[in-house]
DNA sequence: TTTCATATTTCACATTATGAAATTGATTGT
DNA sequence: ACAATCAATTTCATAATGTGAAATATGAAA
């Protein structure tokens, strides 16, 4: 390590310095301006950003000249909906937990479970409501049959063999060929079910919300009491997960 | 190199694996969860991420969990704009040169000169035009003294060490103490004026252009035979700038 | 065709990044 | 309150990587 700072590492420091280069010129450079301007031998440069634009962050116009890349974009947008969604989603949620009276929840995924990130309480003394902060595996929730069915057919039986399908209730689905046919059937219909899969007594209808570049970046649901829960309130979830996305500039 | 991909450089590949990794789950995800998604040793993971902390890439939530951080909007937005800027120039430029009928000019910054990206050609007979991909000194222009001027005094001062200011016309501008004169009146002015400076009997009227994150991203400016130039115009090249900094997002 | 500037490739080796192990700190259970 | 467990962080010997100087290739200009 060359300095005090124990969070260096030179390459890394160097790449980014090659990326603010290209950053504070408005157009595109060359190699000779950005070794110049970020002091590095050119064949270094050269090198790094050959790996730089591998990976897309950065690419090179028709003269040959190098530019910031279209992964910082979809980086970008991931940070701006990261810090937009719970915002967007406030008033989303109270409307729709206004249509029908119960908790509507926002969740997002971390590896394996959802994470229960923001709720509006639903108005009857006989409610559901999880707890921000809470989470749960993704199978045994409406919305996270859904995340996981986002992540591709690999992902669903790697899932499937890491975790075991535990069950919480009878209502679990515990077998691999369940789970894959519950995804399926939830991509198709652009919303998915908990039936008392997670707790007994506690039916959910779930939907995705996306990004401005088409990502999942959370899921919104409403739980009730199993017996209170309404096949009618579908397309206003629907309908309020398209509001949401539309408010995060998702236009699909 | 590990692989016959010429192009690789490992740490880069490690780095932009864990930033792929945060960009998949919504939401922060701890130190073990990157390292065991990237495949990397957690001491390893815990460096590269550091490196990235340190240049904003990476941040870390009050929980001590990771997440992509606000650099990458930053660059997001550069990429954006990009994209954006000529097409939304476009109508704006042709605005400004409906209203005095002469030529509009969009340029951006390449290191030490304009590049002129786009036009919007006058329409009398007699008229000043640039060739798209042309380029000019920063010091000779109208925008590229304000250009300049945005990178603060250390940069004006080490430009005109670079450069010896060379002169094109009498009318240039030589000294150091000149150029920082015009500078910080163009800085207080919003606009700046090339007076016969790159060119004798071409004058012209330009501001700068500003993303969505406040970032000078072009220049617009109205080029014209001096005898014909009119500081009636000023107002009119001020507006096209701000009607074409609000179309690229920027509310300042 | 020749010249020149920039981009790209090669390679010996100096320096960096690595991962295994140890240590620290936080959380959970008793 | 204390012990156990787990994740995060630090340390350090060294293997492997990234480096820069030199050579070569390429394309534009004269």
């Amino acid at each position: 390590m060359k300095n005090d700072n124990h969070s260096s590492i030179q390459v890394i420091d160097r790449a980014v310095g090659l990326l603010q280069a290209l950053a504070q010129n408005d157009d595109s450079a060359s190699l000779k301006i950005l070794a110049a301007d970020s002091g590095l031998h050119a064949s270094t440069a050269f090198r790094i950003l050959g790996a730089l634009t591998v990976h897309g962050l950065v690419d090179k116009d028709t003269q040959g000249n190098y530019r910031l890349g279209t992964r910082l974009l979809t980086w970008g947008e991931r940070v701006r909906s990261r810090m937009d969604v719970r915002v967007e989603a406030r008033p989303v949620m109270e409307w729709l937990r206004d249509q029908v009276q119960e908790t509507v929840n926002l969740t997002v995924r971390e590896h394996d479970e959802v994470v229960y990130v923001d709720r509006a309480i639903g108005r009857r003394a006989i409610r559901v409501e999880q707890v921000v902060g809470s989470r749960a595996p993704l199978h045994v929730t409406a919305v996270g049959k859904l995340m996981l069915g986002r992540l591709g057919a690999a992902a669903w039986s790697a899932y499937a063999q890491r975790t075991g399908l535990p069950r919480f209730t009878d209502n679990t689905l515990s077998s691999p060929a369940a789970l894959v046919q519950e995804i399926e059937q939830g991509l198709r219909d652009g919303y998915a079910l908990d039936n008392e899969e997670a707790e007994l007594g506690v039916g959910c209808i779930g939907v995705l919300i996306h990004d401005a570049s088409g990502s999942v970046v959370a899921g919104l649901s409403i739980s009730a009491p199993i017996e209170r829960r309404d096949p009618a309130w579908i397309p206003l979830v629907q309908e309020a997960g398209r509001r949401l996305s539309a408010r995060l500039g998702y236009h699909g």
